[in-house]
RNA sequence: CGGGGCGUAGCUCAGUUUGGUAGAGUGCUUGGUUUGGGACCAAGAUGCCGCAGGUUCAAGUCCUGUCGCCCCGACCA
């Protein structure tokens, strides 16, 4: 097409820059915008869209799971903050500190949150006194801070939107389940509303979380290759509830102290949306979340009848999808770009020639397909087509990822893999946290998981690809956002 | 936090070398013609030259500081 060079001119090429193209995104589909204060962004409406979809969905599910949400305070004083000493240390690097109320200097300084198990915690310490107050199943929709000293927007910002869950069982077993539950629904929104295909597996110590016994992940593919940890679950143990001396009365009479879980998915997920699926004409958002699912657009817009059959089919898809009817006096060819940069999965064409044949155009975002149909079918073709949509976004990012999927069983073929270009590598691991730290600095690859998958965990050598010794766990190895 | 680059109209940028009336393209507004892949004509509006000091008769331009953004590294759940 000649005009296809004036479509891409727009963004940065992939292929050229990554980076760039990434940022080109955010910006020109109206995401975001930076604000004043460094790596703090502005989310904009057609984003926060994205994430109230994102919201309404898990938050369906947490209470589905018998979850409840609450609020939690924004500061967290230094001494509370302290109480477990694994947890401090780990987030200490990164706290952001309130010094003064007013003019007077504090006597205590205070953490702005992030992360809030220390203020669940002293909360449960108050309303836990029985095996009957159990389980608590909380959740909160919030705001975090760390002060990150490389920020992206959506991939690691100081500020971020997130839920965390927290939760207290009366068993180890429950609270185990519990922290495989939710890591199931976070998947299961991954592979079928975001058509992002994800590995579960669990941490290496290395990387758990600040306090936790163990962690689990969700790790996607981004279309370059590089991995994004795009949900995490933990299960603590007792160890907090230790530090914060949260106590229970058995159904054996005896004191005991509760078992606790956190979890949680963030604005992350919107980055992995953008770099899964987006192109060089822009964004593609699957259409479980997109704030627009269907954009019509008339064409020869002054011919007679071309804007009343638009209103229309725009009546008639109301209720059923999130449409738009785009009537302003921009080009239809400007209309195209322009939703095509904003990732709307379907577009919707109706002109004088349509209307003569009772028809009507869908094109999917995806691969440009062109669908005729009839305007009789209107109401099936539509979600048929949306579904198609996503079938295609998942599949091409299943794809993606099995061709960047590599095994090593040896040290030179592990080198040589990492040394090509981005992608998972699959090797084994003695356990040994000395292998994954020399790993990680010749190669620059983080252990991503242990996989959960039976299939994909099944060994494929019995030596440590770095040391030789005898393996304990097959890895998947990669390069991280 | 180290190295490099950059802050001028909503956006992309020229102007800085050699100090002397604030610029272009695009976008925006109004009117008209158009409309199946980023249309065209005409008229108009838009600036704390990132911010703060300094040098100078005069600073977008020179000096000092500071804030922010981007890239590469280090750090990072």
């Amino acid at each position: 097409m000649a005009d296809q060079k004036k479509l891409v001119e727009a963004i940065t090429p992939m292929n050229e820059d990554f980076a760039k193209w990434y940022t080109d995104i955010v910006k020109k589909a109206e995401l975001i915008d930076y604000s004043s204060v460094r790596g703090c962004m502005i989310l904009r409406p057609y984003g926060y869209a994205i994430w109230e979809n994102i919201q309404r969905i898990l938050d369906t599910r947490f209470k589905e799971t018998g979850h409840e949400n609450v609020a939690m305070p924004l500061f967290i004083p230094e001494s509370l903050l302290q109480k477990e000493k694994d947890h401090v240390e780990g987030f200490a690097p990164e706290v952001a500190w309130v010094t003064y109320g007013g003019s007077e200097k504090l006597s205590e300084r205070l953490c702005v949150r992030p992360t809030s198990e220390t203020l669940f915690c002293e909360h449960f310490a108050h309303i836990i006194h029985s095996y009957r107050d159990l389980p608590k199943l909380y959740n909160q929709w919030c705001s975090v801070v760390r002060w990150e000293k490389t920020t992206r927007p959506f991939l690691r910002s100081v500020e971020f939107w997130w839920q965390e869950g927290h939760t207290m069982h009366e068993t180890e077993e429950e609270a185990r389940k519990e922290t495989l539950q939710m890591l199931d629904i976070y998947a299961s929104l991954c592979e079928n509303e975001l058509a992002m295909p994800v590995l579960k597996g669990q941490k290496t110590k290395k990387e758990q979380f600040a306090g936790a016994e163990a962690t689990y992940t969700i790790e996607a593919m981004m279309h370059d290759g590089v991995a994004l940890q795009a949900g995490t679950t933990h299960y603590f143990g007792q160890g907090f509830a230790k530090a914060f001396n949260i106590q229970f009365t058995g159904r054996d009479n005896k004191l005991a102290y509760p078992h606790q879980t956190s979890w949680g998915v963030s604005t992350r997920l919107i980055g992995g949306i953008i770099m899964t699926h987006g192109d060089d004409n822009g964004l593609v958002l699957p259409p479980a979340v997109a704030p627009i699912q269907v954009v019509i657009i008339p064409v020869a817009a002054n011919k007679p009848g071309v804007m009343e059959k638009a209103r229309e089919l725009f009546a008639r898809l109301k209720g059923l999808v999130r449409v738009k009817l785009d009537d302003s006096d921009n080009s239809p060819g400007w209309k195209y770009s322009e939703y095509e940069m904003k990732g709307v999965p379907l577009r919707l064409e109706i002109g004088p020639r349509d209307m003569e044949n009772n028809q009507c155009v869908l094109v999917r975002r995806d691969n440009r397909e062109k669908i005729v149909v009839s305007l009789d079918e209107l109401e099936q073709k539509v979600p048929e087509a949306l579904e198609a949509v996503r079938k295609g976004l998942y599949q091409k990012a299943l794809d993606n990822r099995q061709n960047m999927t590599f095994d090593a069983k040896d040290w030179e073929t592990f080198l040589s893999i990492a040394q090509k270009g981005n992608g998972f590598i699959r090797a084994m691991w003695c356990g040994d946290e000395e292998c994954e730290n020399k790993i990680k600095e010749e190669t620059g690859l983080k252990s991503r998981c242990i996989p959960s998958d039976p299939a994909l965990r099944e060994p494929i050598a019995d030596t440590c690809v770095c040391c030789g010794k005898p393996a304990k766990h097959l890895i998947f190895w990669g390069r991280q956002y």
